[in-house]
DNA sequence: GTTATATGTTACTGGTTAGTAACATTGTGC
DNA sequence: GCACAATGTTACTAACCAGTAACATATAAC
C-alpha cells in the first residue's frame, strides 16, 4: 500500500511575481484581442497561472483593465518625453520624430493601435472609469502639443496642436481601417511637416514681401 | 364551461416587415452599444418581434453583423456622393463640403464615429468577413479622394488623398476619445482648408516668382 | 519540527449567450 | 369551410463567463 510517491509538481508563485506575470499576460491579450473578447480563464492559462491566483492579487476584471490601460499610458508618455528631451530646444524637431516614431511603430508586426483608442469602442458608457482615463490622456497631448507648437513660433498653437492630435488618432485608427502596412500611412510624416510648416512660416504676404524687399535692396 | 373569450392579442409581423424592423433595431443597437455588447435577445426585444422571427429571418447574427455594416457603408456613400454633385466642377469646395459635413455629424447627438471604423476593433481578424467590407470601402474612399484631388489641381494627389483620408478617421475616433463636442473637431475643417490650399497652391517659389513678375510689369 | 500564512486546485454558483425543437396560433389561397 | 404555409411562443441545449467556497499543499518564521 504505497502512498503516491511525489506530489511536488505543484509550483507556488509569489504575490508579486504572479501579479508581473498577469499584468504582461493582460498586455498582450487585451490589447490583441479586445479586453471583452479576453476572458479571465484565457488570462490565467497565458499568464502560467490559476484562475484563484489572479483575484487574489487582483479585485476584479475591470481592475486589470484598468491596471492595463495606466501601464500602455505610462509607456505612451515616456516615450513621448524621451523624445521631447532629444530634441530639446528645437520644437519642430521634437513634433516630427514623435511623429516619426509613432509611423514607425504602426509597422511593427501585430501592430493594434493606439490600446486606449482601442478600448473606448468597447465600452461606450462615457461614465466609465476608463474613460475617464483616456480622455485624461488626450487632454494632456493637446496641451502638451500646444506648448511645443508655441515655440515653434506657430500663428495658431491651438489649432496646429488640434491638427497634429486628429491626425494623430487618424494613424492609429487608419493602421485598422486598412491592410497591414498600407501605403497611407507613408503619407502621415510629410503631411505633418507640412502641416507644421505651414502653421509656423511667416503667412504668403509676408514671405511675398521679404522677397520683394531683398529684390529693392 | 367558458372558453377563452380572445387569443387575438397576438399580431402575426410578415417577413419583409419584420426584416426591418430587425434591421433598424440592429442599426440603433449595434451602432450605439457595439456588436459584440448586443444579444439577439435585446435585439428582438428592441424591434418588438420573438427571437425565433430574427433567426427566420436571417441566417446568423453575423449575417445580421453583415447587413448593418452594407447599409451603413451605403447611407455613407450615398451622402458623399450627393455632396459631389451639389458641388460639380468645384473639387476644392466638393474636398471641404464634405469635411464640413462630417463636422456636422460630429455634433450629432449620440454620434458614436464610423460604424466601419469602431467593428474594427471589436473583430480583429483581419480575415473576418467585415473587415474586407470596411478595407474596401476604405480603398474606394481613397480612390475618390484621389480623383478629386487631381481635378484640385493638387501636386500629389495621392499624398493628399492620404491625409485628408487620416484626418477623416481621425475625426472620427476623436469624437470618442475627446469628451463629446470637444473644440477639437472644429479644428477639422480649418485644417482641411489649410492642407487642400497647400497642397493646390503653386509652390512658394512660384508665388514669389509670379509676385516678382507683375512686380516687374 | 511546528504553526501560521500564502498559494494550488477543484468544483461550483448564478448568470448570459447563440441557436434550435416543438408545438400553438394565425393568415391565405382555394 | 379547409388545408397549408407562415408566424408566435415557450422551453430548451450546450457553451461560455465572472467570481467564489472549500479544501489541499507548500513555504517561511520561529
Amino acid at each position: 500500500m504505497n502512498k503516491p510517491i511525489v506530489k511536488q509538481t505543484r509550483k507556488m508563485i509569489h504575490g508579486p511575481i504572479a501579479q508581473a506575470q498577469i499584468l504582461d499576460a493582460v498586455d498582450e491579450l487585451f490589447y490583441m484581442e479586445g479586453a471583452r473578447a479576453v476572458s479571465v480563464d484565457a488570462v490565467a492559462k497565458y499568464a502560467g497561472v490559476n484562475k484563484m491566483c489572479i483575484y487574489r492579487q487582483f479585485e476584479s476584471k475591470d481592475e486589470l483593465l484598468l491596471r492595463y490601460l495606466e501601464r500602455r499610458n505610462h509607456f505612451f508618455w515616456e516615450n513621448f518625453e524621451a523624445t521631447m528631451a532629444s530634441y530639446e530646444g528645437d520644437p519642430r524637431q521634437q513634433l516630427l520624430q514623435f511623429f516619426n516614431n509613432m509611423a514607425a511603430r504602426t509597422r511593427w508586426p501585430g501592430y493594434r493601435g493606439c490600446a486606449l483608442a482601442n478600448i473606448v469602442n468597447e465600452f461606450p458608457d462615457r461614465e466609465h472609469p476608463v474613460r475617464q482615463l483616456v480622455t485624461t490622456s488626450r487632454q494632456k497631448l493637446l496641451g502638451r502639443l500646444q506648448e511645443i507648437a508655441e515655440q515653434a513660433g506657430a500663428n495658431d498653437p491651438q489649432g496646429l496642436a488640434n491638427g497634429l492630435a486628429l491626425l494623430l488618432d487618424g494613424a492609429f485608427i487608419s493602421t485598422q481601417t486598412y491592410p497591414a502596412n498600407h501605403p497611407i500611412l507613408e503619407s502621415l510624416v510629410p503631411v505633418v511637416t507640412t502641416m507644421v510648416d505651414a502653421a509656423c512660416l511667416p503667412n504668403r504676404q509676408h514671405v511675398v514681401s521679404d522677397v520683394l524687399a531683398k529684390n529693392n535692396k
